[in-house]
DNA sequence: CTTTTTTCTGAACGAATGTTCAGTTAGCCT
DNA sequence: AGGCTAACTGAACATTCGTTCAGAAAAAAG
């Protein structure tokens, strides 16, 4: 056998992608191996390399991926003026957005440290920019009057990391919907910047 | 060779662990192979195996040890009585405690999922238990009407993912001191679980 | 139908993996 | 001083790893 029946490269590519996606997330990227990659998209291990220079690549175009997907959608998105506003925006989009692909977030923040110096330094400053989002609305905020912060830099990756605490335990289905969840989560970030 | 000069096993033994707890909480658990281990240590691989029985029990004993220790800690510190003293002793103590042990933190909260279905199971409880310990502060205030929160459990989970959040970038000699970020932290925490 | 190109197989490569164990030595006990 | 035992070495085991590549087969092009 050789080329299988049906076999396209705009098919197989993406499918290798959101194989390793899958498994990344579920085992980490060290204990996954090509050959299961390759199991799972129903391919040999070898045929992977028509699609990638190697397993390191692969992972960084993932993160990459996902960033640039995170930062542009952020800025797509149509927006009040005021901070209060905005804050709210940015918690409910934080959530929604990355419950929707939480198997990319997980990577993104785990699996920094299997990077190479040079492919850790291009995701951290993607990573900064979408920092750099938050806490551009909470100096506002603080300008403005509206929000009470010491040290803005601080409270926006508190508010992050608590944001991303969700992924660790919300599942669809579950006792409260997604929507409520935003609501709660909005009502606590509110209060924890406000006076 | 065979023996080496100034040998023991009352050495080798927390040497093992503490390089272990280094090397996974750097590289993670699935990239560090046993040789790196015993490398670090200043023995070869097989050495280890007079420790340990494999691998995986190595770093169940790891999480295992940390989790309980978290635990007994928390269970000996002098506590106030009222709510929002509680609340305050448990984030002070959850930043300073944990930010003492960040390597222990890290793959206690990262290698769960290099744990086998028994392992997991055991490393979970304790965490829940801690976790509950949290919960419990935040139901006694929301009793004494001192708290205003929709769902503890949720912000149970939130202010522990808030807190935890402070590992990821916090490195003693910076632009604050531990005592400030506690503070910092202190205040969002307390202003969110507040009206 | 024939040729070319794209896509994949299957085998192979050296290196690294976790683990075992017979043998060797250092430190302790008498 | 001599024997015993605890602590380690070094080699070996079968697997698995990421990666390469000649060749085969399917699809596309002529």
């Amino acid at each position: 056998m050789a080329r299988t029946q049906g076999s396209h490269s705009d098919i197989t590519g993406p499918r290798i992608r959101s194989a390793a996606l899958k498994l990344f997330a579920q085992q980490g990227y060290a204990a996954v191996s090509v050959r299961q990659i390759a199991k799972e998209v129903g391919v040999q291990a070898g045929a992977l390399y028509n699609y990638i220079p190697d397993k390191q690549s692969l992972l960084l175009s993932l993160m990459e991926g996902h960033m640039r997907e995170v930062l542009a959608a952020w800025e797509a998105l149509e927006k009040p003026d005021d901070a209060m506003g905005l804050l709210e925006s940015f918690v409910r989009f934080h959530i929604r957005f990355h419950m929707q692909r939480s198997d990319e977030v997980f990577i993104a923040y785990m699996e920094l440290r299997n990077l190479s110096d040079e492919n850790f330094a291009t995701i951290e400053a993607l990573r900064r920019a979408y920092e750099n989002a938050l806490e551009t609305v909470l100096k506002q905020g603080v300008e403005a009057g509206q929000f009470t912060l010491p040290d803005t830099k601080i409270a926006t990756l508190a508010v992050i990391a608590m944001l991303n605490g969700v992924m660790t335990w919300y599942r669809s289905g579950g006792r409260l919907s997604l929507d409520e969840v935003e609501t709660v989560y909005w009502d606590m970030v509110r209060k924890s910047v406000t006076t």
